[in-house]
DNA sequence: CCCATTTCTGACCATATAGTCAAATTCACG
DNA sequence: CGTGAATTTGACTATATGGTCAGAAATGGG
């Protein structure tokens, strides 16, 4: 059964386990929606008996809620990079990148996010007032002032940050269809080089920013 | 089998019954997606007792997949715009007008649409490969000749209406979180303009062209 | 009014699924 | 080892839900 090679700690182990339990979620989360989603599936694809997940998570709401909160995190980490620069150029430019590397590398937490969000976010109500609202007004006052100081375009925040982010993710949400309409493929690497940069193009070029001949 | 010019008052009877069942079966969809709406909940959305849905639509895979097909067709209806006018300038205006509309008073088919396509459009996989690849491949080339013509600013033709895809249906996707980001109150009018203003703003700018007369 | 056709509906069934539980197994540690 | 705690799991239950159906009710032409 199980080699001897290595004998992880029982702590060790129960985070193996409830991690491998949440990146299963995770994707028939995203794959099926919350109603969709069964525990049986999760458990199939954990590659552990349905009960078990029970003795970790006690209901599916109960795991369904930590997805959410794990993507709201890595949300949160990645809009950190929006202020380590400091001018409206590399902050965006990053932040785009960001935003995309998740988009590309985690498309499964970004669609649960949709989806939560879709449906009224019944679970993540209280980060969308509390903890979303801060960073959104506090961002927006940084925009503000890169306006008034003449270092973009005079345009209204909130929007931007709406298009940065409906941008970024459509590339995780609506992953399929573009790689239909990119003939079935998946994009190369080369393709997402194109997508960062088309973004960052377009949205800098949009607030008035000469972007000097960047690359990806 | 063959019916001879039947009374059009049943057959009126029927359609307003179906049209009634599709309002209500749109509306749970996008609520709760496929797999957490109910027939009951659609019944009762409805105000019809539950086997009468089954009178009209067999399943309730029939029933949804009629949903979105309808809203395909108001999408394309949409799309239209996009030729009405002769210039990139008008041409796209135009187009984030119309899907801006939609996102405002039909918010329920547009979370339809985007939660078939983030579950990998089970239904609608051949019309994204026929009807919306052609379209696209289409619109890319006469965004191609704008481009070659010295209209608008090189930029991938794709990624351009990826952008406007998905910077018009965040308004409709997201409402809610745009929402609670307004003070947990839905935007006003103004704010409507404002954001239509915004997206065409920025995006106009983005590719290059001079935005000369304002306002929405 | 009569009859054929269409529409409606309450009651019912088969199935799927979230969650339970107690017994079995494994583990940590002296 | 021995022991108690932590973990695992097959079997089970309660319930929700999609779908069926037979018969009632309405509809409309002759």
């Amino acid at each position: 059964m199980n080699l001897p090679a290595k004998r992880p700690g029982q702590k060790e182990r129960r985070r193996e386990r409830e991690a491998r339990i949440l990146k299963a979620a995770e994707k028939v989360f995203a794959e099926a929606g919350f109603g969709g989603a069964t525990m049986q599936l999760i458990a199939d694809m954990a590659g552990l008996p349905k009960a078990n997940l029970h003795y970790y998570f006690p209901t599916k709401e109960a795991l369904y809620r930590q997805v959410v909160q794990n993507i709201f995190q890595i949300w949160l980490r990645a809009a950190d990079v929006f202020d380590s620069a400091d001018g409206p150029a590399e902050a965006i430019a990053a932040y785009i990148d960001a935003k995309m590397e998740i988009s590309r590398h985690h498309p499964a937490g970004s669609k649960v996010w949709a989806s939560e969000v879709m449906h009224g976010a019944p679970v993540i109500q209280d980060y969308l007032e509390t903890t979303l609202t801060e960073w959104t007004e506090g961002r927006a006052q940084v925009i503000e002032r890169w306006i008034e100081e003449g270092r973009m375009n005079r345009v209204d925040p909130r929007h931007l940050l709406y298009m940065l982010w409906a941008t970024t993710q459509h590339y995780a949400d609506f992953n399929h269809q573009i790689e239909t309409l990119n003939g079935g493929k998946p994009l190369s690497d080369s393709q997402w080089d194109d997508a960062k940069a088309s973004v960052k193009q377009i949205i800098l070029a949009g607030i008035g920013i000469s972007d000097a001949g960047k690359g990806g």
